[in-house]
DNA sequence: CTCCAAATTAAACAACGTTCAATTAATGAT
DNA sequence: ATCATTAATTGAACGTTGTTTAATTTGGAG
């Protein structure tokens, strides 16, 4: 078959993260296949690779919409919350609730490695500045009398220990 | 060739994993394969599940190891101090230098998923009940008034935090 | 209607984990 | 010393993986 325009390329590309997002979330990583993901939307592995690089690249680009959906999620439920620091906590437990709702697909956010050598895709480091960013706001309101610098250490450090608590806690250690 | 008998089972199941470790600290996990493994120890893919059940069975043993490199790295730092609270302090700097130091053997006992549906392997739990332990312990001798049930919790919380550190951290966030 | 360019496929490739029959060597008994 | 038994080791095979490529088929422009 040749050239059907059924979806556009980029209408390809959705359809085969929502698959491959799907695979992971009821089948586990592991299971991930190229093979699966392209007869899952109704098409061959071939059309995959002619709309992605390779097959890091759609998971790159599955964990980045993986980590848009966490973000936006966190700013709803905080939006409402008036207090900088009901807000950082209410952010804290969304962040949990997320990462236990969904863990085959959270994880991989963090365990996938993009083949030695080559640097982490800027798709990626964007995604998580926004995560640190959230929380450090939030923080200089509760003290604006501090420095930029030491706000981001503090930020840093306080997501860090939750997101240790999360990563424990779904690899097996409560 | 048949039974040659130029080491025991025992001893190639630890030319394996070190050769395993060796493969996966010099060239990352990715680049991981039996057969590499085998041929570097003088021997074929049939000799290693010979003597491990499969390949995870072989990632398992070697992160069981890694671990335990990392304790007694840790008990040797750590029994020379005192002060409780300073001995916490130099078990969480020799954890976060030891994950720094071998970031891919490391990240590899976290990340590593037995196949969907089995249990985490006890040799597994047990390594990480110890190092939970360790802290638990020496918060113990800080406040002996709190119930054992608060301990482990601030045991827990304290040392995902440091965990959840050196995992942004070694995934491109510092 | 024709031709061009783009999309899609099918088939091939090397490498992977895994299995297994066949072969080889050490061991225990005679 | 010889033989039979038993265990270790191999090599080749299998199915599946990510990836590449030549060949096809189609939509649209002139």
């Amino acid at each position: 078959m040749g050239r059907r325009s059924d979806h556009s390329r980029d209408e390809i590309r959705e359809m085969a993260i929502a698959a491959a997002a799907k695979q992971v979330e009821t089948e586990g990583f592991q299971s991930l296949t190229a093979r699966k993901v392209a007869s899952e939307i109704g098409y061959t592995v071939g059309t995959l690779y002619h709309v992605f690089r390779n097959f890091d690249d759609l998971i790159i680009h599955m964990n980045a919409q993986t980590i848009d959906e966490m973000a936006a999620l966190i700013q709803r439920e905080t939006r409402k919350k008036r207090n900088p620091e009901v807000r950082i906590r209410a952010m804290a437990e969304v962040y949990v609730k997320y990462a236990t709702d969904h863990p085959d697909r959270w994880r991989l956010v963090f365990e996938h490695q993009a083949p030695r050598g080559l640097p982490t895709p800027a798709l990626m480091k964007e995604r998580r500045d926004v995560m640190f960013a959230m929380v450090a706001d939030n923080l200089r309101e509760i003290s604006s009398a501090r420095i930029p610098q030491e706000i981001d250490h503090t930020a840093t450090a306080l997501w860090s220990g939750i997101h240790g608590i999360c990563i424990l806690a779904l690899t097996g250690k409560l």
